[in-house]
DNA sequence: CCGGTTCGTGTCATGGTGACGGGAAGCTAG
DNA sequence: CTAGCTTCCCGTCACCATGACACGAACCGG
């Protein structure tokens, strides 16, 4: 039994999106203890001994944040491994996203939690400082994420179960940080078969004429692609 | 200092893909010591205390392999944490695919090293039997090249420096397992900017026509993507 | 009733793709 | 030298997806 001695932690860390008002937010937890005391960082946990790193993933998710099974989309996106990336000892991370449509306000804002929903475009220019590699590590999720709208269908998770087209495209911009023609979107997005499957009803919630609700359908991969501007 | 006892190794496992005859191989060794005593494996190692999973897997390659630096496309594919998959102690390994032009005779066939290079397509059907949950990576790993060929340039890692657009097109059919038209892929290579760099250069090496040489040039994003017949 | 707003469809030019014909340029056998 | 084979590379055509834009439909408020 010739085992290196290389032993290091597994900690699962998330990044949680959801859309604030058109715009794209991180939930983030201040820290209240060292290292990075006072600072923010991504929620996560370290894996345990019965666990994969998804479980635990999940189990952060659903335990820390409050954010019901079943209402989000949580995927893996990078491993971090370099030595010294937590000063107290080895920990190798798994990044994972998760994408919501909503953050209940006991996990932001709450007063308990010291938590909040921050613009991403905040913690990636400087403005709001973050610990550890957290601030790489949202900035490869988010490229990740635009990758993802791209091929696949998962900007509906963004959406509330029953959506309208244009609620979809809004996350499509904010992600992207584009604009996007309304007419081309609609007939890209409806032309999909299985992307979206309309329920008959109707909303009126943004205004003007009321818009068709859609829920998912079982298409998860787009085949040509969806196009950034 | 509240760390969880949940401590691990860390990994790095490699899949090795080349062709041999328009078929699409893989490298495997055959273990000597328990457990899975006597059948394949990926090549790999633990990743030691000063580097990085990624420089982990790059060491392992060129030196348990002898494949020289610089000559192979070395990319991260996933990351496997499930406890128990390594019998004797946890282990969270990273897996890397690296995608080489050739095999120096001396890694695959050497009598001293048992390697050899297989084809996947034995592996991923069971024909081939290997250890830990190496055929899962093994299957990862080419579902990762796939994509990776549909949208980026790196199906030149798999060709010698100076290649012909059929010798690129074989590529494609052998990940993809798919025929392609010659006249409709050579049309849509070299019509990308940046793919391929005319060298001036003619070959005939694969009888009749000569054909034009090519290097590889800066673009390594195709968009819009290469569609699998 | 009328203007403002948003939703949904329709049109048109352009460019990429799939399917195919055919000529160019090398080799080899007779 | 020529005929026949191979492989390369150019071209044509129909079709589909995209980008850009016009216009009518449906609801709301004054």
């Amino acid at each position: 039994m010739t085992f290196y001695p290389s032993l290091a932690n597994l900690a699962a860390d998330i990044a949680v999106f959801t859309l604030v008002e058109a715009e794209l937010r991180v939930l983030l937890i201040r820290r209240a203890n060292p290292p990075f005391q006072g600072m923010w960082a991504l929620p996560g946990g370290f894996v345990e001994p019965h666990e994969d790193a998804h479980s635990a993933a999940r189990h952060e998710l659903t335990e820390e944040t409050g954010i019901p099974e079943g209402s989000f989309h949580l995927e893996f996106v990078a491993a971090y491994t370099a030595p010294g990336r937590d000063p107290r000892n080895r920990v190798a991370s798994f990044a994972y996203m998760a994408l919501v449509p909503q953050v209940p306000p006991t996990a932001a804002g709450g007063d308990a939690a010291d938590a909040a929903l921050l613009p991403v475009a905040g913690v990636l220019d400087g403005t709001v400082p973050v610990g550890f590699d957290h601030r790489t590590i949202i900035g490869d999720a988010l490229e990740h994420a635009r990758d993802r709208l791209e091929n696949t269908t998962i900007a509906a998770a963004f959406c509330p179960p029953e959506f309208t087209v244009t609620e979809l495209r809004r996350v499509y911009e904010a992600v992207w940080g584009t604009r996007l023609d309304m007419r081309n979107f609609h007939r890209k997005v409806t032309g999909i078969e299985g992307f979206l499957e309309p329920t008959g009803r109707k909303t009126t919630r943004d205004g003007g004429r009321p818009a068709e609700l859609y829920r998912t359908g079982e298409a998860t991969r787009l085949r040509p692609p969806m196009y950034r501007g």
